[in-house]
DNA sequence: AATGAATGAGAGTTCATTCAT
DNA sequence: TATGAATGAACTCTCATTCAT
């Protein structure tokens, strides 16, 4: 019975999670993600109360995984280079693997504080992990520093989400070229793809 | 007649834009606008064909204007870090100005072919402005260097957004911080409060 | 459950009738059918997509009824004659019975594709029935001689709809007359009322 | 001065003929109408108190001019075989020269106090002029006979707005048609296109 | 007499949510 | 637990009419 239920609870998170993703939290209707979802719509409300949570637990399912992974990852390394890469590296190709779900982060619901509260959470423990990676060079402004990087990151996906001949290739010189870029700095930096 | 025409059509982009600032596209009402507008739910019609026309008109205004006073600014400067710096600054500054109407770009109405093709538009030119800066130093990879250095920007725009206590001088320090970052990258960099 | 459902549509059918018919198309709101109705305004839509998918239904059900009750009393009988005066009378008969429900034909919605198309095969396969019943006698134009009687019906409706006093004498000496006047013309008629 | 006024009171008729035939009451704009009679909005209410009251005067103005034109050729005709063939000439040109503004009797507005009154009256002038022939032969049920001849008559029109291939030959034959079948009955009837 | 910008009541339709089964 | 028919508040947009110019 308990395994049916967490069944049923996937099926709607994945449901949400492919129809949010792809249309938007106000585009795509309860009643989309019951059929996908392939239940009742009366069903949904057995397992989130509202829109509104169903789509704050699709965010964290996505979310916790994402930093559960790259913490993970982050483990096996030693330098700060080879982790920083690992960031960028994690980060990018998290778009690249789901180029068509991007509408959760850019289409959320608005004026929902527990929402904007995880999404705070999130951001500071993301930023986090990377000020540690830091910290092992220099302990000022990390948290700024980490920050910093990731915004560079998240512009770089950009190409990924609309360039539509974007590839593997590519993909791995943007890695490279975002770790390199933030270490080293613009002036010391050598042309992307002699990196 | 004329004058008048301009004014009303003035007034609704600024209801427009304060309410789809505030509160995003989809929880904007065209009652709402009118209403701050200070004129009938059917006057918007005489000056806009449906919300999300005028939700374009407004973002475009919005960033037409971010350009123009960008290239403005560029032009009487020389170094390639004073203009980064003034590309930072003027970035960050339009957020700390307009921090309440960041909705604009967060909320944005999905699916509206037009609005899309007009931020794609505004993003190349912006990202162009920032590569001809960088031209004069190196001509490998600029937009991509461009599009980075938006990126660090953006994403420390956040502060300004969600920290209730932010203030002038932390916006000065991030100005500094994210140019010196940019150029000098994280190795080199001393902490940001000495640059 | 499906025999809810059906109670619910046939429920819907007879308000749309009831208002349409009194009203016509474009003076009856929805609203007002789901009130005659006696349920939610949403719940229309559930078993009709449109106010005008809803008028062809109810056109539909009312021309479909007309014609297969035609067609049956029409079997039981012999002469073309009686023949003749049972189309008289069905066609008075019917006006006669739903007076106030003549709205239907006249206001109907303009530039419905389906509704159009509907009502022309209407009126082919009524024409074709009357056309039918002559052919035993000649077989030449009979289309037209059938159209031609069905218009003589049409607006012998007319004092039905609009004479206030109009009686059941009144409509018998109407179904005869017609008849007569078709079958042997205006010369060699008798005064109506001997016939 | 006045006949300005005149110019224009016909303008907008001649305007309203069209919309009003081509789309029906409900479907057509006074806006539209405005321009297509090349004046302001506002102006049509110089010369019309109300939408409905325009269709009115449109209406009107048709009306009359059907019955002053049949009046006057009936006139010229002695025997009733002639007399009943120009009704039937008349009604059936009068839809083959104006095929495309038969919306005009279709699609009236509803529940208009003054339009209706007009309507009847028009039906009973038209119907009297056609029984006032008839009497020069038997004075019994004239307007009876008269009107069923009417209802023939509009009947065959129908062919003229629907059957986009219907030409000249077609419509002489059915005006022939007509007066025929009144005056001998089907059962003595030649084939139509022997009449 | 002529204008046309402004009005605002009111329409059809949607969809998150409920609840009897 | 699961259903899905039913709900009704809330939305965008229309258009006949007005009135200051």
């Amino acid at each position: 019975m308990g395994s049916i239920h967490r069944d049923k609870h996937e099926a709607i998170l994945d449901a949400g999670y492919t129809l949010f993703g792809t249309h938007g939290f106000y585009e795509t209707k309860m009643s989309d993600i019951a059929e996908l979802a392939d239940i009742a719509k009366g069903t949904l409300y057995l397992y989130f109360n509202s829109k509104e949570d169903l789509f704050l637990a699709v965010t964290r399912r996505d979310c916790d995984e994402f930093l559960d992974r790259l913490q993970a990852e982050l483990h096996s390394l030693e330098t700060v280079q080879e982790q920083l890469e690992c960031v960028s590296a994690h980060h990018l190709e998290y778009y690249y693997r789901c180029k068509q779900h991007t509408k959760l982060f850019f289409m959320a619901p608005n004026n929902h504080a527990e929402l904007n509260e995880y999404l705070k959470q999130f951001m500071e423990m993301y930023t986090r992990m990377v000020a540690d990676v830091l910290e092992t060079v220099s302990s000022e402004d990390t948290m700024l520093f980490a920050q910093t990087y990731i915004g560079m990151l998240d512009r770089l996906k950009m190409d990924i989400l609309y360039d539509t001949n974007f590839n593997e290739d590519d993909l791995r010189k943007r890695i490279r070229f975002a770790s390199s870029l933030f270490i080293h700095g613009f002036m010391s930096a050598k042309p992307a793809n002699e990196v």
